[in-house]
DNA sequence: GATCATTCCGTTAGCGATAACATAGGGATG
DNA sequence: CATCCCTATGTTATCGCTAACGGAATGATC
């Protein structure tokens, strides 16, 4: 069976339930959108109408004519990290009910996809953009400047946003991680994370995290990066790259929790004494880390609350002709787990 | 600073770029689009002007004028779930170079939220749709069958599609695992799952998996159910739960990999002997199992697969005034991994 | 019963682009 | 040099809907 708009090949337009109700397209209009006075009456007859027809409004002229649209552009790197479908499950629920909807364009952590995207989701103006990360494209921030709409960068505040921000300071997040390990006594570190040419958040941890470590007068042992693959899996064959080349290391900074995750595995497989002899920490405070072994310690990114915060800035702005910026720096909580030595 | 859509207040138009390089309109248009025969003369004067203002096409009016739109709506229950960001990610790739564009919309397993969802999508006239799942309300259906579009309902085939189906075969799935199992010896069988009053693959796995054991006149032994929460540690406490109650299991069929990973965590941790005196399996293959200290017996999903095949019909559809429907049955194949012995 | 406010619904004019057709210039052609 | 034919551009008429205004009933008010 092939599909069928409806019997007849035309779609149906608002035309055809103003025909079948016998009331004017803008009655219809009016009763579909609930907008001005309609007798109960009328308004009953042309639901009634509109139901049996199975017509569906057509936005796209609707969003021409009221030079309205009730999307808001959300551009995040990745949809696998774990990290953005919890962020975007934030902005939904805060979103849910203001009449805006999350449009989700992923520019797999590229700096000229996310402008291609960024360009496609203004084409189809929306009443604000959410994007990740502070670090855009001159042509994308140009775009964004003159979008004449509502714009928030999150996840970051370490640097300079477009109009409004939501986040944490990746670089305080690295330095305070850092505090912690070296007051606990650790003293012979390495870090495992992403290549990062485009990771600019792993990027401010460990910057943020050799600074920490520079106060206690240490200097990074050592060093490991990998991209793509199994994270899991990864940081299992980081770790035991990294323990046999350097075994005298006593603590190991992960620059997520799935790396942190195969680590810690690997590390009770082999009987490490963890955290006495080497303490473990990642970074995010995944929901995945509560069924492991043993607690990892980590940092909360405060993810779904960077989504909620930047969705209600958009929603309180749009609409608005012009508006001030703002700026909100969200505090990530260092969860100790079982995997750092008590001071 | 506030947002300024390129100095002036109004956003910019068509016209504007055809009055700064001084041809028509329509000149314009068709060199933004790489349509119709333009000089290589006024085409660089043309980018030029649309580059300094700054102009970015408005695809809702070219949309409505074209009677044509590049987005094509994807409906899946969740973004959380893992699986579904894999297909999405096929469907993006299959899609890259067709001009055609993914729009997600998540239902949170809801049929209402679902009919919701595909009504807002359905409003914005897309190339065609791809919705997770065969079963849907009557309403959704009807939308689905009216739209006028290519339809791919995916995961699952087993049922009456509306148009195109791409997917696996729970039922056959699970029967098929019953059958690995009991041909391995095992005989005291639990199962562990979510409550499924709307995962209906998960049913139908659990249901064909019911009669594989009844055609080695088996019968389950104990299951267990959960909803919520982080599944590595619901995985960890119901295989507790279920181990305690039932002492003399000697397998556990889980119905994801994520729960799975986590009676599997367990299971080593407590020292049993797997898979001699307790086997385990899961559903997916997803990626996160090979960080695993074992391989957890499992079957793909073809996640990825199905993704690119349903944008491809969609892709191939589209623009079609009327096309066959098609269903595409893949075939997911058993990773026996180290958690089931060889029989 | 004239005036006026309400309530309810219709009319008109776009929104910003594109499809389809029209047309102005050259060459080429005989 | 008249005709035809391209190529490169402009004109006109929508697309389906909504903003803004208009106006006919109805009832209230003095």
């Amino acid at each position: 069976m092939a599909r069928s708009p409806n019997d007849s090949r035309r779609p149906l337009t608002l035309r055809d339930v103003s025909e079948a109700s016998g009331v004017s397209e803008m009655t219809v209009s009016r009763v579909l959108r609930n907008r001005g006075d309609v007798s109960e009456a009328t308004r009953e007859k042309v639901l009634e109408a509109a139901r049996t027809l199975g017509y569906v409004p057509n936005k796209i002229a609707g969003a021409l004519a009221s030079q309205r649209v009730n999307l808001v552009g959300v551009i995040i790197p990745s949809l696998s990290n774990l990290v953005f479908p919890e962020v975007l499950s934030g902005i939904s629920t805060e979103l849910e009910d203001t009449g805006l909807q999350p449009v989700v364009g992923v520019t797999d952590y590229s700096p000229e996809k996310e402008e291609t995207v960024l360009y496609e989701m203004l084409s189809w103006r929306p009443s604000g953009v959410i994007i990740a990360g502070l670090e855009h494209t001159a042509t994308a921030r140009a775009m964004l400047q003159n979008a004449g709409v509502p714009v928030v960068e999150i996840m970051d505040v370490d640097g300079e946003g477009v109009d409004s921000v939501v986040g944490i300071s990746h670089r305080r997040a690295g330095l305070q991680m850092a505090q912690a390990i070296t007051a606990a006594g650790y003293r012979k570190i390495g870090f495992l994370g992403t290549k990062m040419p485009e990771d600019h958040r792993a990027r401010k941890r460990l910057e943020g995290f050799s600074e920490g470590l520079a106060q206690a007068g240490i200097v990074l042992h050592d060093t490991e990066f990998y991209s793509g693959g199994s994270a899991l899996l990864k940081g299992r064959e980081m770790t035991g790259a990294m323990l046999t080349r350097s075994p005298d290391i006593d603590f190991l900074y992960y620059s997520n929790d799935m790396i942190g995750a195969g680590g810690l595995l690997y590390c009770l497989e082999k009987g490490f004494d963890v955290p006495g002899r080497l303490g473990l920490a990642g970074f995010n405070g995944v929901e995945l880390l509560e069924g492991l072994p043993r607690r990892l310690a980590t940092m909360d990114a405060c993810r779904r609350e960077i989504g909620r915060k930047a969705a209600e800035i958009v929603a309180r702005q749009s609409g608005t002709a012009s508006a001030e910026s703002e700026v909100v720096e969200l505090q990530p909580v260092l969860q100790f787990g079982d995997t750092i030595r008590k001071p």
